[in-house]
DNA sequence: AATCGAATCAACCGCGGGAGT
DNA sequence: GACTCCCGCGGTTGATTCGAT
């Protein structure tokens, strides 16, 4: 099987994204759409963008887990922890169907989330986080409980060396916040609200100012730049998240709820394992 | 105040598979 | 069938943070 050549070595950046590469990368994806991301960093020098001079596979990482305007920050919630571990058990570690059940979760996200908090949870209550069996009594685990939640951290580091002076990552402050995809924002100044065609770019600046206010990115139909002023920004929950064939729809709360109902069902009136295979496989679909 | 080590999570890496030629 | 291109997935890495000592 072929496998083009990692674009790294020829140059292109690595490392912590700047919220200039941000901005280019958005901005070409209002313009152009996802998908071809090999061909986005030759694409993005005609569409006068640019400078992005990153490698498909990292656009489109940064998109899919960071700029992606559906993406739901924030802390996971005892509601999808709950579902997290069930299809865990179903899927095992697939975590894109696991990320496809939960509207606005990254794949990586919770990827992480289990390797950090769900399987040592699971262990310190005496469970396989890989079989979700119990472990025997006389099999003592060690475990080491988190102590506090740790404040999140929003540096980003430089993986492979120190960086330089110029190159110093940028410290993305603060991480983008609850969006959905169909978020509705109003600008203080009122000609410039995400009307008359303005494409509003759901996605908060990475300063604050001095007011700690947040800040966004407004384009409008010729994909300019033409405001980063206030907004005052509400969620509609109205999701298109990937859902990887899975047939995933509608509101994100009732897709979760509905497929948490639909779960807790199976489990109350049936025990069968046939059953819940049945309904394992149906996500697969 | 200084040091240490665990925890965190964005980004990287390699691989598999589908589609196209 | 053999090969290339592209996309997406899952595992891993490592800089940074922060609580404990």
């Amino acid at each position: 099987m072929g496998r083009a050549p990692c674009c790294s070595k020829v140059g292109l950046h690595r490392g912590p994204w700047t919220p200039r590469e941000d901005t280019l990368l958005v901005k070409y994806i209002q313009a152009h759409g996802e998908g071809h991301w090999r061909s986005l960093p030759k694409k993005a020098v005609f569409y006068n963008v640019a400078g992005l001079l990153r490698c498909g596979k990292s656009c489109r990482l940064r998109w899919m887990n960071y700029l992606r305007p559906d993406i739901k920050r924030g802390n996971i919630t005892p509601n999808e922890e709950d579902l997290i571990i069930r299809l865990h058990s179903l899927l095992g570690n697939r975590w894109s169907l696991i990320a496809g059940r939960l509207p606005g979760r990254t794949d990586n996200e919770i990827k992480n989330y289990w390797n950090t908090h769900l399987s040592k949870r699971l262990l310190s209550q005496g469970t396989d986080p890989n079989t979700h069996k119990k472990l025997p009594p006389d099999n003592p685990v060690v475990v080491r409980v988190p102590k506090k939640k740790r404040k999140k951290s929003n540096k980003r580091p430089n993986k492979s060396k120190k960086p330089t002076e110029q190159e110093k990552p940028k410290i993305h402050l603060p991480k983008p916040i609850r969006f959905t995809s169909s978020v509705q924002c109003t600008t203080k100044s009122s000609s410039q609200g995400g009307e008359n065609g303005q494409v509003l770019v759901p996605w908060s600046e990475y300063i604050n100012d001095d007011e700690n206010r947040t800040r966004f990115l407004c384009y409008n139909d010729d994909h300019d730049l033409i405001n980063n002023s206030d907004f005052e920004c509400q969620s509609h929950h109205h999701h298109h998240h990937h859902d990887h064939g899975l047939g995933a729809q509608g509101d994100s709360n009732d897709s979760l709820e509905k497929i948490y109902e639909e779960y807790l069902q199976l489990l109350k009136t049936n025990e069968d394992q046939v059953q819940l295979d049945s309904f394992a496989e149906s996500l697969l679909i």
